[in-house]
DNA sequence: GACGGATTAGGACGTATGTCCTAATAACGA
DNA sequence: TCGTTATTAGGACATACGTCCTAATCCGTC
């Protein structure tokens, strides 16, 4: 049995305030307000502000990696996990909206800051984009995995900014459509070169 | 003769900084310290600072028109002109490797601080939008054209905030090389539904 | 050369925030 | 039951920041 401890509820709000609010304008008061403790308890689990940032990190990490096993999981065809991921943009379509990409809004102010944990924030990216390697090579696109998960990254990346830019849901429905087409496309092309193949 | 006074010395730091350190991050004092003024004086110029940030929309949104128009003056061909959009990516590498889209981050930024001026942002990215939409619709692609305009602004802004994120230069040559061969595709589709027509 | 408005300098003030300390309380093993 | 550790509460403290005020200085005009 997993017992949910405090210093869990801190991270959970954390996590919440920082994708909503910002790292930045995130004040201790805010989290220690939603979680309902006093500052003082809020020391006893967490030294410094940077601290919290870090497990905010971990715990978006380990989600993620729970998130892409689990599409891993539920599908055996490496072009209906790349789908998953796509469909991630509807999935979160209210928050993205309102908020943008949690991964990318958040190296994108930590960049601005300067801030030492720049690097953590970036492996949330390296974490889909190894992912999306592995589906796109398992789909037969050897030599441009990489390139190609790169590429679908920036796409949404790109849509959940202009999302939240203009609040548009339709517009976010629509790239995916297209981000689909172009996947089954790739995948297509993929496919009969492996046939030229054999 | 136009003469550059003090408050366009503040207009410009203040768009430095907040395109390099964000909003919220830029302090009176660091502006104050960039123009070599006090801050005294600089509260002559400007009461808040929200006002020191519309005039910086303010200015931005001068200087994209004015590129847009020089743009429209160098090209006849629609399809350069939007050639030339895609090309911001590559003249801006250095900025955008490590600060991002000047437009996208701002809006994000706002966007957490519901700011009241990010309907002001957006136009930023309305400008571009508009402006794209003409040239898609000068290239034949009459009921698409916004459509287009959209989509070639958001692969614009996943690959400003990827190349950011990983520091990747190859990675906006690459993406920038692939957003002109789509555009060729397009303008090509385009060119002989208009034959079809005749 | 004197006046008046425009501009600049420097500092005061209140608030918010990150950090830290100390005392009280809860939990738990001997 | 007692004592030790873990946890929580509340407030102190220094700093940074946005805002505001007042005095000094510049500069064009009569």
């Amino acid at each position: 049995m997993t017992t949910i401890t405090t210093r869990d509820h801190i991270v959970a709000a954390a996590n919440q305030l920082f994708y909503r609010q910002g790292y930045e304008h995130t004040s201790f008061a805010d989290i220690a307000g939603e979680v309902q403790i006093s500052r003082g308890n809020f020391y006893y689990h967490f030294k410094t502000k940077d601290e919290i940032l870090d497990a905010v990190i971990g715990a978006r990490m380990a989600e993620t990696q729970a998130m892409l096993d689990e599409w891993e999981a539920e599908s055996e065809s490496p072009a209906d996990r790349i789908r998953s991921f796509i469909h991630i943009l509807i999935a979160n379509r209210t928050d993205i909206k309102r908020f943008g990409c949690p991964v990318g809004t958040l190296t994108t102010e930590l960049a601005k800051l300067n801030h030492p944990s720049q690097a953590g924030a970036t492996e949330l990216f390296s974490l889909f984009r190894a992912w999306l390697s592995v589906q796109f090579r398992a789909l037969g696109c050897k030599k441009d995995a990489d390139r190609l998960a790169m590429h679908i990254l920036a796409r949404s990346q790109g849509v959940a900014t202009l999302a939240s830019a203009f609040g548009d849901e339709k517009f976010i429905r629509r790239e995916v459509g297209e981000m689909c087409d172009w996947l089954a496309w790739i995948a297509a092309a993929a496919g009969s070169e492996e046939q030229e193949k054999s």
